[in-house]
DNA sequence: TATATATGTAACTATTCGGTTACACAAATT
DNA sequence: AATTTGTGTAACCGAATAGTTACATATATA
């Protein structure tokens, strides 16, 4: 199965999740109460964001605390940016394109 | 189901399909033509896409071409980007743990 | 020591995902 | 008019997702 950063913060509670852990540490079980699933599907949720490497467990008697590990987004970040160039121009390809309908349906006019 | 710009860019051959269509517009099959998998399946891609507001498809004559939107990354740019001050302390809460679980040792040490 | 707490995990389920092949159909070309 | 081309879509399939309940186990507490 697929397991990288994006898959990862695909799924709603898991960003939700990150938000969480990116204020403060948290156990399982903390985390698990501020949701309205189970703790089981929590426990699921926290293994894949593990096995991206976007938090590490640390287990303190028979609590595990979740830290987040922010630097494993970086990779997601550098994805999108790629693109703000294209959308800091102000102007999507389609409303580019509708642009130049607009010119050619001009220069149409002009040629009648 | 879901359909937002999170989900959109999990899958790896939808984000090489923003890729090409960030640098030229492409028909539909000329987008699948650069794939592995079938047209159909591309097709799909480019649906969900086109939810998720990503691209726009402009029909002429029997072809169908798609243009990006690159402001419809943004949402998912912002919320990356709200977590880059803290990978930029340069030091994880990971990191930061293991720092101070170094310190309290040596305090520990001192208070022997 | 008995009980409560924190967590893991197995087994199951329904849904979604990502792919396929086969077929339909409209537009362009011959 | 017949053929080719570009595309949509239905039907199907296996795997992954996201959730559940039930049970196991280790640690902490009374």
């Amino acid at each position: 199965m697929r397991r990288d950063v994006f898959q990862a913060i695909a799924d709603p509670v898991r960003r939700d999740i990150i938000q969480l852990l990116s204020q403060k540490t948290l156990s399982i079980n903390e985390i698990a109460h501020q949701f309205d699933v189970s703790r089981p599907a929590i426990s699921k949720h926290l293994k894949i964001l593990n096995e991206c490497g976007i938090i590490d467990i640390q287990q303190q008697g028979r609590e595990r605390y979740c830290l987040i590990r922010p630097k494993s987004l970086i990779p997601a970040f550098l994805w999108v940016e790629q693109y703000q160039s294209l959308w800091e121009e102000k102007i999507d390809s389609f409303e580019a394109y509708l642009k130049q309908l607009q010119a050619k349906s001009k220069n149409d006019n002009k040629n009648e």
